[in-house]
DNA sequence: CAAGTTACCTGACGGC
DNA sequence: TGCCGTCAGGTAACTT
């Protein structure tokens, strides 16, 4: 479900509802998501805490304690965090809640439990390099994700462009939908081998996933069947999809129909005449 | 090493 | 009505 720009809408709803408060109760459902969820832990470390700031790194949702530690949210394919008051009834799956000293609480939601949650204290936090982050490629808006670093990057391997960007390795945040579209836009083809881009094109490739990134954090992130933010709200930028979805439709540039191909196990979509 | 496959879960939908 | 297969915004652990 989610990509960068709806983990990013997520933090900035969360953002003022949290700054400040003080977490007085932690419940959980007693399901595993992903990973396990350190219950007992949590329970001891996040209680009496007060709350400094909501921050989003690639697709985690990072809650900083005044003490210096980190409460940090994955959202996986089907998970939403909102605020809610703190006596409306739980629903169907949800499996945390955080209740806060104004009477709201904060509650996560999943499906599917491809989510995880997990607890950096202080000094883990303070480690630069933590378990978490060790391997992440850099934030698509950080100026060390360049032509030339892709152009390097890719240049000792053989797959697919589209599978190249969704590679948590080489840039975060990049997801099946935004993938499609920053393609689209950079009028490159999801299949071809990352071999054969020139720095042109992966220039080009830059540009339109920070354009179409940027658009749709400003639209509140795409709904296409589940997705509120914060607030519960729905996201609009499904309304400016160019393909994802969209294959039998003809393309708004040049009417060719669009196609839908199977790339590395995820649905794909493009246009044959405008991405080359 | 890189690249391909499988597994983790629930629910919606289409075909029979 | 229900049973079955397929698919879904992610990612890590496998195997090849």
């Amino acid at each position: 479900m989610p990509e960068l720009p709806e983990v990013e809408v997520i933090t900035r709803g969360l953002r003022p509802h949290l700054k400040g408060k003080t977490i007085i109760s932690i419940w959980h459902s007693g399901k595993h998501l992903r990973t396990p969820v350190p219950y007992e832990i949590l329970r001891k470390k996040l209680r009496g805490e007060k709350i400094a700031d909501v921050t989003r790194r690639a697709k985690y949702i990072q809650i900083a304690l005044n003490s210096g530690s980190l409460f940090i949210v994955h959202l996986g394919m089907t998970g939403n965090m909102g605020i809610f008051p703190g006596s409306s009834r739980k629903t169907k799956h949800d499996h945390i809640e955080l209740g806060l000293d104004d009477g709201k609480a904060l509650r996560l939601n999943d499906v599917r439990r491809f989510g995880s949650v997990h607890f950096l204290s202080a000094s883990d936090a303070q480690q630069k390099e933590s378990t978490i982050f060790k391997t992440a490629g850099p934030e698509p808006f950080d100026d060390s994700f360049s032509a030339d670093y892709l152009y390097k990057t890719a240049s000792n391997r053989n797959i697919t462009v589209k599978q190249f960007i969704m590679t948590s390795q080489v840039v975060v945040g990049i997801g099946n939908i935004y993938a499609s579209e920053s393609l689209f836009r950079a009028r490159i083809r999801p299949t071809r081998k990352i071999n054969s881009l020139t720095k042109k094109n992966w220039s080009d490739l830059i540009d339109n996933i920070r354009k179409v990134l940027k658009h749709a954090i400003e639209c509140g992130g795409s709904t296409i069947s589940d997705f509120l933010n914060a607030n519960q709200e729905s996201g609009y930028f499904q309304m400016n999809f160019k393909v994802y979805g969209k294959n039998g439709e003809k393309c708004s540039c040049c009417s060719s129909i669009i196609k839908k191909e199977v790339i590395g196990g995820r649905a794909s979509f493009f246009c044959s005449n405008c991405q080359k």
